[in-house]
RNA sequence: GGCCUGGUAGUUCAGUUGGUUAGAACGCUAGCCUGUCACGCUAGAGGUCGAGAGUUCGAGUCUCUUCCAGGUCGCCA
């Protein structure tokens, strides 16, 4: 760089820098040429600082060459602006640097789109040119802030006794969850490793193996489909702790938690974080991730229900199901609205959504003339409905209710902007089910994974009612958001053997699938749990978006491919040869 | 795998009932301009209307097929 070296970052300097002389390097922002005089925006991460090539450059036409994007280096003396040229939306907008010397240090074509914040460009030229979207203020400020972050947890971790330790990318199969990632092995013909979809096993074993309290930021990978808050390829702050139990493990994440809001939003979170049990979260907010920043709180009728006229009430009820309702609280809706909303909940799998309009001395109500007066008083009285309320109801299976109603909430307190931005409702899940039934399967499966320890006082329904015994899981969630999971941990081989059995695993299975896990766990384990952060996604959040690709410097599309790389790709015959692998010729050929 | 939305200039978009040479803004190129910061003014270039087939005298517009992207349901221990 010779002479040419920058002395400092471009946005780094203020007033009380004037009249020093600097060099500066960066990417040409914005040029404004008015003849003799050329003002243009030098950025780089820092910000921006205007230079203006006047008299005092030797070499205006080279200046005049400048385009978007170059790179350059510029000396010049740093100077106040007249109070009238003062740019207040600029953080270096009192001073601007008096260009003396200017070195094109590399020219750019013309950007296929413009480098500013705010941009209104398709997603998907942006991710083609990801390099050029990066360069972009908002996406720097997103990756920074996720930088900064990560180095607010590893410091935490370190501060309370974690050891920070890698487990392998290359792992077994462990055909339980998530669809895996398969990678061909070339010395072992026709056998796979499989990308992690956690570290859970290894982090398990670090814990038999004395560790205490063990910490990675991890690279995770599960082979399904993507949402705009899901990516394949993600990254968790993973963590495992011995000798605690579920108290313990809160606690500490608690202080983790608030120590990331402040570094993040200057947010002071109160402690402790209020909980929820899992069914207080969906009776009340028919969601294990609830929203609590606005009210529109779930009700049950179906003791009123069960014996009313209207039969889609009733035999939902007699049939084990329940009738639970929610009242817009005085939000008003239109026919063509109400409409709207119950095509809306069946695309969330409830049948039809009942509803009944109150207003001022009457009731509008397609379900009115099925129900005797008395049941619809009642029905009023239990909905705590007033004139301009909207109450809305649906009967089927428990988890069909509580979808369908909790989703209609999110909607409704977002129809009638419910939600208060500014606050930052962060809370436990806790006493999840340890169980839950799968059609497809045909059995049950664990709800969090198969290690999770049930409550000891459930313990003794693994033989006979799985569908009430309880976990001791726990979620975090911010704002609505699952952002952080995590359990205590069996480490009692007996207690391991008959989960496994309620899950319908034979030993040979278990021993098959687990056996290395299973024998360690013979040879003195630990009482332990931990948690994991979803770190994209609470990335997401921290930087106020509602996209995880915004947070992620090389995201997958949705069919899981990178636009940028354009991977997945074919491969030459002779890697496929190597690994004894036969292509299938694809449909096109 | 299902459903919904979109694809027109480099970018963001408009394009009426199927009808003349497909437009605007920004960007780009050239010229003028010494205090701009969304600089201004003048002129100009720039289009496989995602692709293919069909209907029609005539298709950006209608039909079918297909590709790509986004959202969502399923899926995500």
């Amino acid at each position: 760089m010779g002479k040419w070296k920058r002395t400092g970052m471009c946005a780094q300097f203020g007033k009380e820098d004037a009249g020093r002389v600097v060099t500066l390097n960066g990417w040409v922002d914005s040029r404004r040429n008015l003849g003799g005089l050329l003002f243009v925006w030098l950025r780089d991460r820092s910000g921006v600082m205007q230079l203006v090539f006047g008299d005092k450059c030797k070499d205006f036409s080279l200046a005049e060459s400048l385009r978007a994007e170059y790179v350059v280096s510029v000396t010049g003396r740093l100077a106040l602006r007249d109070a009238a040229n003062v740019n207040k939306a600029l953080k270096t907008g009192e001073i601007e640097l008096v260009a003396e010397e200017l070195h094109i240090i590399s020219k750019a074509v013309t950007p296929p789109f413009s480098i500013e914040r705010d941009s209104k460009v398709k997603e998907e030229l942006r991710l083609k040119y990801r390099y050029l979207d990066l360069r972009r203020p908002d996406m720097q400020e997103n990756l920074i802030l996720r930088s900064r972050i990560a180095n607010v947890m590893r410091n935490f971790m370190h501060e309370n006794g974690f050891v920070e330790v890698e487990t392998p990318i290359l792992q077994k199969s462990t055909p339980e969850g998530a669809r895996d990632y398969i990678v061909p092995s070339r010395i072992k013909k026709g056998s796979f490793y499989a990308l992690p979809q956690s570290p859970q096993i290894f982090k398990q074993l670090l814990m038999v193996a004395g560790f205490d309290r063990y910490y990675q930021i991890a690279k995770c990978f599960r082979d399904e489909d993507l949402r705009a808050d899901r990516q394949p390829e993600f990254t968790q702050l993973d963590m495992e702790l011995s000798f605690v139990d579920a108290e313990d493990v809160m606690e500490l994440n608690e202080r983790l938690i608030r120590k990331i809001m402040k570094e993040a939003l200057d947010a002071d979170v109160q402690l402790p974080l209020p909980r929820y049990s899992y069914k207080e979260a969906m009776e009340r907010f028919g969601s294990d991730k609830p929203d609590t920043r606005f009210g529109l709180e779930l009700k049950d009728v179906s003791d009123i229900a069960r014996d009313c006229g209207f039969k889609v009430f009733s035999d939902a009820v007699k049939n084990g199901g329940s009738v639970r309702g929610l009242s817009t609280e005085g939000g008003q809706l239109s026919r063509k609205e109400i409409d709207a909303l119950g095509e809306f909940i069946k695309t969330c799998g409830a049948k039809g959504l009942a509803w009944v309009n109150v207003k001022e001395g009457e009731i509008s109500s397609p379900i009115a003339k099925f129900l005797s007066e008395e049941e619809m008083e009642k029905i009023l009285t239990r909905m705590n409905a007033k004139p301009g309320d909207v109450l809305f109801f649906v009967a089927d299976q428990p988890s069909v209710v509580f979808t369908a109603l909790g989703a209609l909430r999110l909607e409704l307190g977002r129809k009638f902007s419910l939600i208060d931005e500014s606050r930052h409702d962060l809370l436990w899940i806790t006493e999840f089910p340890m169980f839950e039934y799968s059609q497809e399967e045909g059995r049950y499966v664990a709800m969090h994974h198969p290690f999770t320890s049930p409550l000891d006082e459930d313990i003794d329904l693994l033989e006979t009612d799985l569908a009430r015994i309880r976990a001791k899981a726990y979620d975090i969630v911010l704002n609505g958001n699952e952002i952080g999971g995590g359990s205590i941990r069996i480490h009692d081989a007996v207690l391991q053997e008959r989960v496994f059995q309620a899950l319908g695993f034979s030993k040979e299975t278990a021993w098959n699938r687990f056996g290395f896990m299973m024998g360690a766990f013979q040879y003195g384990t630990p009482p332990h749990g931990g948690l994991a952060y979803g770190l994209d996604r609470l990335m997401m959040l921290l930087a106020g978006s509602r996209n995880i690709k915004d947070v992620i410097a090389f995201p997958k599309v949705q069919n899981a491919s990178c636009l940028m790389s354009d991977a997945p790709s074919e491969v030459e015959q002779k890697q496929l040869d190597e690994l004894g692998i036969l292509v299938a010729p694809s449909k096109n050929e």
